[in-house]
DNA sequence: ATGTGTGCAAATTGTTTGCATCACG
DNA sequence: CGTGATGCAAACAATTTGCACACAT
């Protein structure tokens, strides 16, 4: 069941913006920062406010469709959160996004999480995890 | 050999301001914000402006004194890089930071580098790693 | 003396808020 | 028609920049 389907299930408007920036996400390669976003609505010839874009990021995060990642030390990112749990390499000089294949260590990670819960008392417990380098292109340069 | 002599030895002049933010880094507990960095400035009778204060902790991430932490989705953190690499869980309601003990996996996160660098063709890959939950004091709230 | 480091004010960037208006269902 | 969604302007917070001046070496 698609997100759309989702949203008008729980009492939610399908707007113009609200569809767009769900396909936005479904079409983008990568996570999209607000500004990102803005760029992609503009090009499907929608104007959108900001403010209306920050609030519906939000949204979309509360309802579980977008989760943030924290890729950039300056702007929040967001992708869609149906995927799988999953991690990427960011080239820390352009940017460029690539999955990695993390699974090896997922089930150490969980084993960790549970130490923690444990010995911490934390709970709740989620993990954040990627990765830095420079993409062959930029390690030429 | 302390970073004071360090700096030193780089032809790196050893002013007040400098003095003091190694001392407060070195003082404290954990990741500091560029706030928190004044606040203890301040608590030191020593008055230096934020300015100073970014450009500052611009100038000992270079000098690798001390390493950004990604803890905050609104501020950086930053935190002395000489202790060996580590992970902390982060409360997601209070924001009290406790390390976590991962040299389990960290052995792990570094194969994985290796097979990013062959596959990914990325260069000088790191990671960043940290775990999010709620401590034992705002679970129970 | 000289060039690195500093202060101040103002600009920038990313994000949030108040309030009036609009339009989806 | 009524409430959730939107636009606009303005506020905010963290960080950055330009330029004149100061101080460590």
């Amino acid at each position: 069941m698609n997100s759309l389907t989702i949203l008008k299930e729980r009492g939610h408007r399908l707007t113009v913006a609200r569809r767009a920036m769900l396909d936005i996400f479904d079409q983008a390669s990568g996570p999209l920062s607000a500004g990102a976003v803005i760029v992609g609505l503009q090009k499907r010839k929608l104007t959108v406010n900001k403010t209306t874009v920050y609030r519906e990021l939000e949204f979309l995060q509360q309802e579980s469709i977008i989760t943030a990642v924290r890729l950039s030390d300056t702007e929040r990112m967001y992708e869609r959160s149906n995927l799988s749990h999953h991690h990427q390499v960011v080239c820390t000089d352009c940017q460029e996004v690539v999955d990695v294949d993390a699974e090896v260590i997922e089930s150490a990670l969980e084993k960790l999480e549970n130490g923690i819960r444990r010995t911490s008392r934390f709970a709740e417990i989620r993990h954040s995890l990627e990765f830095f380098g420079r993409c062959a292109q930029c390690a030429k340069l």
